[in-house]
DNA sequence: TTAGTATATTCCATTCTTTGCATACAGTCA
DNA sequence: TGACTGTATGCAAAGAATGGAATATACTAA
């Protein structure tokens, strides 16, 4: 994914690039609801940390998603919230359902979201 | 059968994988108003033959167009008219137009299409 | 400071994709 | 039939994407 686009079948071609790789489309899909932590994608779709990361980075470089950072947590978010109607048109053109069912708290996910605080008797 | 099946990244990063060429967007970006032969394609995106022949059997492979002959020519046309939501849900990503300009008739075109029959004094 | 946790990056072998070239094939016309 | 035209296919070299492993970074807590 390199540098600015002139002409515009390339712009198109360039989004298409992004969205072409099933982890990248199931983050996204992750990122429906709302932000996101690292740990909570690793968890959730059960892929290594250095992998998704690797993925996130093509998405940040595509521009669809951003970043920000709550104490030792990263939560990602989508920027270009057009993206889900272009994944609802690709889920058409399959005859596929729309819905994305919402985020499911993880176990496995050590995030402040996942892991509430929960009262300590005394 | 536990809820709907949600497993399909898969199929659409094969959709998207489909789409993610500038010249198979330009290609479908031409039969948008209709269905043009390949020569025409030839013309108008100034490309060798074998080359758009090529991305048009990516094209007809994920079952986007089909062909039909007509005498010397061959005839593309999409099969799948939502493939155009798609294509205007990614312009609406980037914030691009969203109106493709109808065909033009190329001189450089021997189809019928390009070459009308002009009527002959006699 | 040190240790620890969460996330990012870099390197690399492997595998897919791209695209030019040559050629094959299938109709058409004389 | 043979020559011709429009289109498709096979091959191969270059290039890009994939995903694994190791390592780096950036912050937090003690």
């Amino acid at each position: 994914m390199r540098g600015v686009q002139h002409n515009e079948p390339e712009q198109l071609a360039t989004i298409f690039k992004a969205l072409a790789h099933p982890v990248r489309i199931a983050i996204l899909d992750l990122l429906r609801y709302g932000e996101e932590c690292v740990c909570h994608m690793e968890a959730t779709l059960g892929k290594r940390q250095a992998y998704i990361s690797q993925q996130l980075a093509i998405l940040r470089a595509a521009q669809i998603i951003t970043d920000r950072r709550d104490g030792m947590n990263i939560f990602y978010r989508v920027v270009r919230p057009e993206i889900y109607a272009l994944l609802d048109a690709a889920r058409a053109v399959n005859s596929l359902p729309m819905s994305v069912p919402p985020p499911i708290r993880r176990e496995s996910c050590p995030c402040p979201k996942c892991t509430p605080v929960v009262a300590v008797a005394d």
